[in-house]
DNA sequence: GTCAGTTACCCAACATTGGGGTATTCGTTC
DNA sequence: GAACGAATACCCCAATGTTGGGTAACTGAC
């Protein structure tokens, strides 16, 4: 049944590569593509006519928009759509500024025929396809930093600025004196190289110390 | 050669788990478990002698330490070894908190003979072992909100906070006199519902509107 | 017994922030 | 063309935070 085929849209600017992957989604049972754009400008344009279930983005388009300023819009436009961001890097930041722009899915271009096909019945069924390396990028993402140079009082008291708490507050809650809030908090700007309470929290975050 | 096998260290309190556990690791020609213990304390005490290269670490554990501490533990006294948690739930602030806690792999206790396998050799390879439910969870943990309430302007006054910036230097750095930072930041914080800078950080980054 | 961590206190000048306003300009949308 | 959101800008004032020095006692771990 057509009806019943997950509706997958590609959006690829190599005509090659795109006229490959038409194919085999829809030689899968289970999919079916409904149109393929080299541009996300041509693409965001027929969201309401394509209703994808499924969208498979390159990241690196040429013109004005890139994958990623395109995935942020087609999730705003059309929200129920699962992105598959399809790059040929594996490049740190750029996998984190795809997953943030609102992609579910990660793969690589040279993905082969099984690779495709399992990466989206992989999101179908509500995972998130992508590759050994990538999985453990955004594990290790996740860490907390095991060499804090913060004590674990200080860390708490980090915790407490980062919950927006005054030092009277944070000595009120921790039973210390102003004084003593104020010793510790002198100590986390030095040891974080930092002058200010959102600036240690900014640190903070970046170096995963909370 | 025994010797080129990976070492792997059960942590886990059910006897009948973990002897089920012992057996299917051993039952490959890549693994090998070096030892199981009911408890982390245990487990800690003995890292210099075991020297695992894989810990399988049960989260719900009696007595005084539960999985992710130990895992924060092990990861401290013993950085190589790569911990892939074993619990019966799918929470996400359980799993978030044993991602965190250094764990790089996540698998159920209803794990299959072949599941636990490939978990194993997924994270010998440098991966990350997870369900499909739980690498979606991690992946949509990263996705920044779309229905942020805030204008462009004001996630951007919102990012310079977050680096530390002063109103004064926000002002600098945006070509706007300072009143029009306190105006944006106000606005911010209304919509927030915050009332100073670090809250308004800590906001931005649990609603992930940064 | 030493050392790190936590606690506590002092002073004083200076900068920043938060909370309350008001108001103009510029697009977009209705 | 009116209404609206967004961005811009200004005013005042009290409260809070930061800088930049310090000193010192207690505790628990190694």
């Amino acid at each position: 049944m057509s009806e019943n085929k997950k509706r997958v849209l590609i959006v690829e600017d190599d005509k090659e590569i795109r006229n490959s992957f038409v194919v085999i989604v829809n030689s899968s049972s289970q999919f079916n593509v409904v149109n393929g754009y080299s541009s996300c400008e041509e693409a965001i344009k027929h969201l309401n006519a394509d209703k994808p279930d499924i969208v498979l983005m390159d990241i690196e388009l040429p013109g004005g928009m890139n994958g990623i300023k395109g995935a942020k819009i087609i999730k705003d436009k059309w929200p129920t759509a699962d992105i598959i961001m399809v790059t040929v890097y594996e490049d740190s930041d750029l996998v984190f500024e795809a997953l943030k722009s609102g992609a579910s899915g990660y793969i690589t271009k040279s993905a082969n025929y099984r690779e495709l096909l399992s990466a989206l019945e992989e999101i179908s069924k509500g995972g998130a396809p992508m590759s050994s390396k990538i999985a453990r990028m955004v594990i290790d993402n996740f860490h907390v930093n095991p060499n804090s140079p913060l004590t674990k009082r200080e860390t708490e008291i980090l915790q407490l600025i980062s919950e927006g708490k005054t030092y009277t507050q944070i000595s009120e809650q921790l039973f210390i004196s102003k004084e003593t809030s104020k010793t510790h908090i002198k100590n986390i700007y030095a040891k974080l190289q930092v002058n200010c309470k959102s600036e240690a929290i900014a640190k903070a975050n970046s170096e995963k110390l909370i």
